[in-house]
DNA sequence: CGCACAGCTTGGATCGATCAAGGGAGACGG
DNA sequence: CCGTCTCCCTTGATCGATCCAAGCTGTGCG
């Protein structure tokens, strides 16, 4: 009763299908389609019968015919950025992690592609766009000024953003951490431990991220009555960068504790005191920003603000399950917060 | 002419077809299907007007029903394991970003899935294969005791390996690199800067990884007519460990230097020489393995082991190919060297 | 008795690309 | 003038699930 007559003797063709449950159940093919999609619709001896037949058979609805006649994937795409080396940065790799669980309890599946041209930020996206491969995006990037979100948005994606809009016309949703809420908590960890002049090192101006982030340093420190003059310092991201900053702040400011806009910078502060005999958590605190691996293992452990990632996945996919599903869509974002993870640093 | 009678009405009901690109070139699907698989079959005059149509509609052919008629996805399936905090291993992060370049390269994309149960090795391929929803497996964890490979194997599914088979009797595909020459030259390097007494901190007996790696110092001492008994130590993969391991040596072996499989240990026996106010470099020499960033941002740096990952996703993407081509499918296997990055460490 | 209705079947069309034949025009030889 | 052989392109069927519109059967109820 297969739908190859060849069948019997050539063995199996390849997966069993659904005219093939049919058969073994002694139902229609529109039966077992209805007892996999609208079980409600037969009756309880019915449907048992035929979840029986799906179970023996090992029976899978074919992917590619259902996304065809459904015009949906059940994948959400993720453009990968390059693996960053010298850095501490290790937080796009946690979220892909917790993204993939998050996806997989909500009948997703995670399409990993990255452009063959990085400074196209249409790359990769519109072929998979028109191909019909994925039903929608998540991005992580925004914080480049942000021009995969304005391309998307004018080609009519759907997609959700880990990270807000900085641009104020934008209306697609979002999930994000309150970056400034995290410095701000380190920050007032910091006070609470006797610190009077708490630098900052954090990001170029240009970067929405690190001027959010470095908001949260300065409303704490004038919030206690304190000045922030001459204790911040606006670098690269890089354990170089946070080295040199470091040094110029101690050497200028004599600040007794620094919050740094990431990990790799906070890396940096801990080599020039180390360079200096000054042991970190005794004589100067530290405080960076991710909890990465390199946070963790540091002798004596830095502290840092983390990233409450795993919730962020589920809140970025409840999104994206209310966009795909055409309910409420508007603009709507989500900002988490983060929590100070203290260590040896401070 | 197009599909939809009502379409010049409502407007664009979805990407452009097949048919929308053979009406504006004027001949049929079938010569625009070869005008994109098989452009020899074509007078070089349609082929451009073919191709013209597709750029001006901007024609990418829908894989939902591409992959139903080819019974292809052009995915690979890779199951990501989570996220281990506390450690410094980066490995798979990075092997999943070379994976998805090295893919995109050869046509094809990264599908990532988790189990929902972790215990069951089964767990989460099963569904993809039956449902056809990837071509093929990359599978990264075969140092477990393989379960996945051999589960894969008996359902006949496509899969390529990074990781030797342990087990004698597999026959899959696979890519791996060699622990052994990497640690052999670590302990060369230690034993040219002359090191003589240089300690191996490993894992446990169990893993096959492990004992590889091993070899490699061992072989080397041995080379070198140096004994390495009471000098080696087999423990779990955490800091900790490492720690403990590295104390106990100090004080019962003197070794100079240390060798270990992972940066993670390594970071524990940096942790123990901080302890004791030696100097990481100076007093007693430490090289880790993997490369990871925690060892290039540790103060002063750990000297390590950096796998070809790179290389390994590009010979694994490599096999796959000749693997869903049906050419040479033996049990072939790439053995990749490793290289030593020296820093301060050692 | 007849009508409604739940529960299933039947047959078909559909999604969009590809496969396996089929057809027509021109060239060439007899 | 006709056969036949290429070359180039077209036609119809197909992949497997879903959707749609009837149609059929048995049960319950007025």
């Amino acid at each position: 009763m297969g739908r190859d007559p060849h069948r019997a003797a050539d063995g199996p063709s390849g997966p069993p299908t659904l005219a093939d449950v049919a058969a073994l159940a002694g139902v229609s093919r529109q039966t077992v389609s209805n007892a996999l999609n609208n079980p409600a619709l037969l009756r309880a001896d019915t449907l048992e019968r035929v979840r029986d037949a799906v179970d023996t058979l090992g029976y899978t609805p074919n992917r590619a015919a259902r996304n065809l006649r459904t015009k949906a994937s059940r994948l959400i795409g993720l453009r990968l950025t390059p693996f960053a080396e010298e850095t501490a940065n290790a937080t796009v790799d946690r979220f892909v992690h917790s993204l993939v669980q998050a996806s997989r309890e909500a009948g997703y599946h995670v399409l990993l592609f990255d452009g063959d041209d990085p400074s196209d930020p249409a790359s990769g996206y519109d072929e998979l766009v028109r191909s019909t491969a994925v039903d929608a995006f998540v991005v992580t990037d925004t914080f480049k000024g942000n021009p995969q979100a304005s391309y998307l948005e004018d080609s009519r994606v759907p997609f959700v953003a880990f990270g807000r809009p900085w641009t104020p016309a934008a209306l697609h949703p979002w999930v994000d951490v309150d970056g400034a809420a995290g410095t701000a908590e380190a920050t007032a960890h910091l006070l609470a431990r006797g610190h009077r002049r708490v630098a900052w090192i954090g990001w170029r101006k240009e970067s929405p991220i690190g001027e959010d982030r470095r908001a949260g340093w300065s409303r704490t420190l004038r919030g206690h009555g304190l000045s922030t003059s001459g204790l911040a310092s606006r670098v690269e991201d890089t354990v170089r960068s946070g080295h040199e900053a470091a040094g110029v702040l101690l050497d200028e400011a004599a600040p007794t504790a620094f919050v740094c806009a990431s990990d790799t910078l906070a890396t940096g502060v801990l080599r020039q005191l180390h360079e200096r005999g000054l042991v970190a958590g005794r004589d100067v605190a530290v405080v960076g920003f991710d909890d990465s691996p390199v946070a963790q293992l540091l002798p004596g452990g830095l502290t840092s603000v983390r990233q409450p990632l795993e919730e962020v996945a589920v809140q970025v996919v409840d999104r994206l399950g209310k966009l795909l599903g055409h309910r409420e869509t508007f603009g709507s974002g989500t900002l988490l917060a983060p929590h100070l993870v203290v260590r040896g640093s401070s």
